[in-house]
DNA sequence: GGGCTCACG
DNA sequence: GACGTACGTGAGCCCG
């Protein structure tokens, strides 16, 4: 690529990052020699995140380091004194720098230096060239005398605060924009560098003088006009002074370079030279990471046998390019033929379908796209529709088109032929569409859930993000053939000849991640997730997502009126004692209503300037007497119910079926959870009376009854055995209360006649347990004192030391790896482990809760996975799954029965892959709406 | 489109 | 020493 328009040049500082990674670890050697390492870790690991996040539309097209190469420069020749106050190095930092650059070439990103300049010069030289050139510029580095060079596309990028350096800023700073900055330094010098400037001013007031007279050739000219005496003398008695200072802080455009703008290509590290050198400097966690992330294997630590150098895999070949003119468009049914001849020859083959909705019950297929080997891909143009059509969109058939049952006809074997393996992204899509046309696909693999098995946490599982990030190639965009908003089309609008491009790339794509992925999951170890808890689940799912659950419409309009009427009520009831009409369901109105125009106390704002007014603390206000909050509240619990509930799920009923099919996300959720969606089911109110109502239009056909069984506990069971607690398991198996003995054990109180206040705490500490608890939040839930929650704390972990081990132990190997597991090996990542300030936080109680969250979701999974067989034969079906919760819809007759059926299956579903040494315990429900069954 | 709020486990 | 925090989700509304 020439470098140019649209080109984005990032210059990295890499003298900054050296004595940033140096100061801010600490003195690391290695361990086989002693050498020390610390900084040369730290600086891999900027380098690392750095190419991780070089991604979105800052992304760098070319990339250098710049160093320094050594104290001398010309700089001294002008003034001997500049810099002589500096520091060497420190006697550990100094064998560091030599292998700093090798770090740098280690990642493929070119390394610059020069004898006799420094890396400000070289930096300001590749800075204009790239500039002039028409491309963008970023600096990255904090150093503020580079901030001469910001404006014209040229701007600073602070790493560390990850904070954008623009002419503002630099404004703010210096008082001066970037272009007069050298002036004010050349008057206020610098005592770090030993710039001389003018005794007695600094940068406020060279930039005063600099704003007045414009800059420093006309401020020295008429430094007789200046008013303070000890100014004038200052700028007088110092003019020569000054200018050499001048020189000495003003960066050279012009300064030699011996490389071309074009050699700084951003080039993908070659896997095997990067290891190598990670591996050599013997930083075990970092090699691990880099290697998942370049999916590789990790070589093995040094200490080990070494493998030959030919084990460890050099760069990807060559992959073929994509080329969307090579596809075909298949449009009789001879070519069908022959496609499905190479179908049967190779045994597998990528398919996808393009359909006129996203909602799978509703969309119509328009085409089906089909791939066989990289870069070899077909469209099957079905119903596409040509010509304005009427008002209820009816157009003819575009011509030239296979008709859909014959086509249709001609797949169906192959779609479901257990010897060829269909291979698709987010195939649970496809495979429902398909279904509706009467074909059952099978076997199926499918790249999302490939990813999620091996990337869970790094980074999202949809096709133009994988693509990108493991083809480095960006797919054609829907939007440019169906535009947005308004004026959106349908797929079945779109012109064939756009229509093959687009649809046989997602098929060539689709093909090309799974031959990348399927050796890939053997080595990040979790083909067995893959093959036993997420594959599997893709049938079980479409089942249960198209037999939909029963809901009555008229229960929700009903409950819907009775709501828009109390609403009505409450409206009027808190204008009146606001004094004045204002809209209830806008947060800021409300916070200004409160806490300005009523002057509430106990408002808080947020980082945005807003008033908080949130549910709790609208609950504290209402507590010390006041109404009007309380009547928000109710009437937001209203509001919520309506416009969410009673409302949406009306349009969500399918006019065909007359029921309300959710879709499932199967790699939503990190930690192995489902996630439900349009409608969403899995938040279906329960914990209020009057929003447990709308559960009541959950319902079974007549002569059918709902039956919920749920997990009793399971997230503390699950704990109780990953972290060894012998009380909690001994409660469990002896089926006690388990807060209750909590409390007791903690508080010393006797189980008989216990105070609720106390069983209530101790049940926020178990669930806080799970969260990754600390001091904050506890209190924040019991609305108590931090100290007394920090109390509370420490007490349970001295009387469980257990779970504080695991909770240490997990982190540890966060922290060592880069993710952690659940029992039944499920990776979950965790990038930000490592990462400094209040993120964290966040990533350390994640990691916590990661392992207990994500085993509960196997355990259910597995269940899942075995239900069709475990009730083959039962006049029932599974419905839904709220996390440790699934309703079935049953026969009356038969509802005794498949309830010890599915007991069973769910009690065991830990089986045999994980013995857990807690028993898991379902608690089962029936009725003829899903309130009753709960 | 982001932030706020709130529904669930 | 301050910061800002319970974990995981999805959806509807307001507002710029």
């Amino acid at each position: 690529m020439t470098f140019g328009k649209g080109c984005h040049l990032h210059l990295i500082d890499g003298s900054a990052f050296i004595f940033r990674a140096y100061h801010a670890l600490p003195p690391l050697t290695r361990k086989s020699d002693g050498l020390p390492v610390g900084a040369v870790a730290g600086f891999c690991n900027m380098l690392f995140r750095y190419v991780e996040n070089n991604k979105g539309a800052d992304a760098a097209t070319h990339v250098a380091v710049i160093f320094d190469h050594s104290s001398k420069t010309f700089r001294n020749e002008i003034y001997p004194l500049y810099k002589a106050n500096r520091p060497d190095p420190p006697e550990d930092l100094r064998p560091q720098f030599p292998l700093t650059r090798e770090a740098t070439r280690a990642f493929n990103i070119p390394c610059i230096e020069t004898e006799g300049f420094e890396a400000d010069d070289i930096i300001a030289a590749l800075a204009c060239k790239a500039r002039d050139a028409g491309g963008q510029v970023t600096i990255l580095s904090s150093d503020k005398d580079l901030m001469q060079l910001v404006g014209n596309g040229v701007g600073m990028l602070d790493p560390m605060k990850n904070k954008r350096i623009d002419r503002d800023e630099v404004i703010e700073k210096f008082g001066v924009p970037p272009e007069r900055v050298v002036d004010v330094q050349a008057l206020a010098g610098d005592s770090v560098d030993n710039v001389p400037g003018a005794p007695g001013i600094g940068i406020k007031t060279a930039a005063l003088l600099i704003q007045e007279y414009g800059d420093l050739e006309s401020l020295l000219a008429r430094a007789a006009e200046i008013k303070q005496p000890k100014r004038r003398a200052a700028i007088q008695d110092n003019a020569d002074q000054i200018r050499i200072s001048k020189r000495l802080v003003e960066l050279d455009c012009n300064t030699p370079l011996d490389v071309e703008l074009d050699d700084l290509e951003v080039q993908k590290p070659v896997a095997g030279d990067l290891l190598g050198f990670l591996n050599l400097m013997e930083f075990r966690s970092l090699t691990k990471r880099v290697a998942d992330s370049l999916k590789v294997e990790a070589p093995p630590a040094p200490t080990a046998v070494t493998a030959p150098a030919a084990a460890i895999p050099s760069a990807a070949e060559a992959p073929l390019p994509f080329d969307t003119a090579a596809y075909d468009c298949v449009r009789d049914a001879a070519t069908l033929s022959a496609w499905i001849a190479r179908i049967r020859e190779r045994g597998h083959v990528a398919v996808d379908t393009e359909t006129t909705s996203l909602d799978e019950m509703r969309a119509e297929l328009v085409g089906i796209s089909l791939c066989v080997e990289a870069g070899r891909a077909c469209y099957i143009p079905l119903g596409h529709r040509q010509g304005t059509g009427d008002l209820f969109g009816g157009a003819e058939l575009a011509p030239d088109q296979i008709p859909m049952d014959l086509a249709l006809s001609m797949l169906k074997p192959v779609l479901e032929d257990d010897a060829i393996l269909k291979i698709g992204q987010n195939m649970k899509y496809d495979a429902k569409i398909l279904a509706r046309h009467g074909i059952r696909v099978a076997p199926i693999d499918d790249t999302m859930l490939m990813s999620y098995a091996m990337h869970a946490g790094l980074h999202g599982h949809g096709m133009d993000e994988l693509c990108d990030t493991y083809l480095g190639h960006k797919t054609i965009a829907i939007k440019t053939l169906l535009g947005s908003g308004k004026a959106q089309i349908t797929f079945d609008r779109v012109p064939i000849d756009q229509a093959v491009p687009y649809a046989a790339e997602d098929a060539d794509v689709t093909l090309r991640l799974w031959a990348l992925f399927r050796p890939q999951l053997h080595r990040a170890r979790v083909t067995t997730v893959y093959e036993t808890l997420e594959r599997p689940l893709i049938p079980i799912l479409a089942e249960m997502e198209m037999a939909g659950v029963q809901v009555d419409r008229d229960t929700l309009s009903r409950m819907s009126n009775a709501f828009a009427q109390k609403m009505a009520a409450l409206e009027s009831e808190i204008h009146e004692l606001a004094g004045g009409p204002f809209n209830v369901g806008s947060p800021k109105q409300l916070g200004e209503i409160l806490f300005e125009r009523m002057s509430l106390q106990g408002g808080v704002k947020g980082k945005n300037g807003a008033w908080g007014t949130g549910a709790d603390v609208l609950e504290d206000l209402a507590a010390e007497g006041h109404d009007l909050p309380a009547r928000v509240l109710d009437w937001r619990q209203l509001s919520k119910l309506k416009s969410t509930y009673t409302d949406a799920l009306q349009d969500h009923i399918n006019p065909e079926t007359g029921r309300v099919h959710t879709s499932y996300s199967i790699a939503g959720a990190n930690t192995g959870r489902l996630a439900s969606t349009d409608p969403n089911l899995q938040n279906i109110p329960v914990r209020t009376e009057e929003g447990r109502r709308i559960r009541e239009a959950f319902v079974a056909p007549p002569g059918k009854v709902l039956v919920s069984l749920d997990y009793s506990q399971i997230e503390l069971r699950i704990l109780a055995h990953i972290a060894d607690i012998p009380a909690l398991k001994q409660a469990f198996r002896e089926g006690q209360d388990i807060h209750a003995m909590t409390a007791s054990e903690m508080f010393g109180v006797p189980l008989e006649g216990m105070d609720p206040m106390v069983r209530r705490q101790a049940k926020a500490i178990n669930f806080g347990v799970i969260y990754g608890i600390s001091g904050f939040g506890l209190a924040r839930n019991l609305r108590i004192p931090r100290a007394d929650a920090q109390g509370f704390i420490d007490r349970y972990f001295e009387r469980f030391p257990g779970i504080r081990a695991y909770m240490d132990a997990t982190v540890a190997f966060a922290k060592e790896n880069g993710f952690v597991q659940t029992l039944f090996g499920r990776k979950i990542h965790t990038p930000e482990i490592n990462a400094k300030g209040p993120g964290a936080g966040f990533a350390r109680r994640a990691a916590i809760n990661a392992p207990i969250q994500g085993t509960a979701a196997d355990v259910i999974r597995r269940a899942m996975i075995r239900m069709p067989k475990a009730i083959a034969g039962m006049p029932a079906k599974m419905l839904l799954q709220v996390h440790d919760e699934l309703l079935f819809e049953v026969d009356e007759a038969a509802a005794d029965a498949l309830t010890d059926r599915v007991r069973e299956v769910m009690e065991t579903a830990s089986d045999p892959a994980v013995h857990l040494s807690v028993p898991l315990t379902v608690e089962a429900g029936r009725g003829a709406n899903w309130a009753a069954a709960h």
